[in-house]
DNA sequence: ATGCCTGCGGTTCGCAGA
């Protein structure tokens, strides 16, 4: 099973690169981040006729996540479970996060998020990432006790090391970079997940994403923010993990490309 | 030091992104 995770920064905007993307790579199941637009805004059709059953948890304007799945989806939850310590909503009405069991022989649970970027740090904005942030690691521990494979997949919004830039220097400050945003990071993945590009042995450079600014994708001025983190029962079944840089490239790109992990069937 | 791009909503600019 071949799953994809790619930030397309609005779906509408994005659809002839998306699915001609899609055509070309053929994942089994592709998770979408920043889709922007509501669930009735989301274009179905194309996807269908493409063979991919859709989920979708959309927000009107921004954010807004989707799965799509060659195989019946089942499972389904939108939004993470949970409240911050204030026994307040974190939600805040941001449609971030959207789970679902792909059915097979041997099932994997995905789980798609795009966690909040945080900007400008100390400011109400990087709260709220942090607080995403333990709902994840809350609801992440929680699906770790159900020993299932899964990967939790998407736009983490974290530049968990200094390796991961081009330029690190470029970001302290940003709440990419900030060390809570990257421990916060690191103890997610202490729980026992495993990130996909450190299973294939990606290389230092291999990046997510380039700013549209500043002649970043020229440059190659790229950070690695997207990632599959996967549970020791999808750890196992890990075939290979491509990151497709030539996505960049296409007309109309996303600033962020889309990342494939290959599990055994 | 600042803005560079891009999308959205809704109107010709402000907000958000990373």
């Amino acid at each position: 099973m071949r799953i994809a995770t790619w930030n397309v920064n609005s779906v509408n905007a994005r659809l002839p690169t998306v699915l001609a993307w899609l055509e070309a790579a053929a994942p089994d199941v592709a998770c979408l981040q920043e889709i922007k637009c509501v669930d009735e805004k989301f274009p179905r059709e194309p996807f269908e006729s493409l063979g991919y059953n859709v989920e979708t948890h959309g927000q009107k304007s921004y954010n807004g996540v989707a799965i799509l799945s060659r195989r019946p989806l089942s499972d389904i939850r939108r939004g993470l479970p949970g409240v911050d310590d204030s026994g307040h909503e974190t939600d805040a009405g941001q449609a971030r996060y959207i789970e679902a069991v792909v059915e097979s022989a041997r099932p994997v649970r995905v789980g798609c998020l795009y966690l909040p970027n945080g900007n400008p740090v100390d400011a109400d904005k990087f709260a709220y990432k942090l607080a995403w942030f333990d709902r994840l690691h809350r609801h992440a521990r929680d699906l770790l006790a159900l020993e299932e494979a899964f990967s939790l997949c998407g736009d983490y919004n974290v530049i968990p090391t200094p390796t991961d830039a081009k330029n690190p220097a470029a970001w302290v400050g940003d709440a990419l970079f900030d060390p809570r945003s990257r421990a916060a990071f690191h103890a997610l993945r202490h729980l026992g997940l495993s990130d996909a590009g450190e299973l294939g042995g990606q290389p230092p450079g291999t990046y997510t994403f380039w700013d549209y600014q500043a002649g970043a994708w020229r440059r190659d001025h790229g950070i690695r923010i997207d990632f599959h983190l996967l549970s020791p029962q999808a750890a196992d079944r890990f075939r290979s993990v491509e990151t497709h840089r030539d996505a960049r490239d296409m007309d109309r790109p996303s600033d962020h490309v889309p990342v494939v992990v290959e599990l055994e069937d």
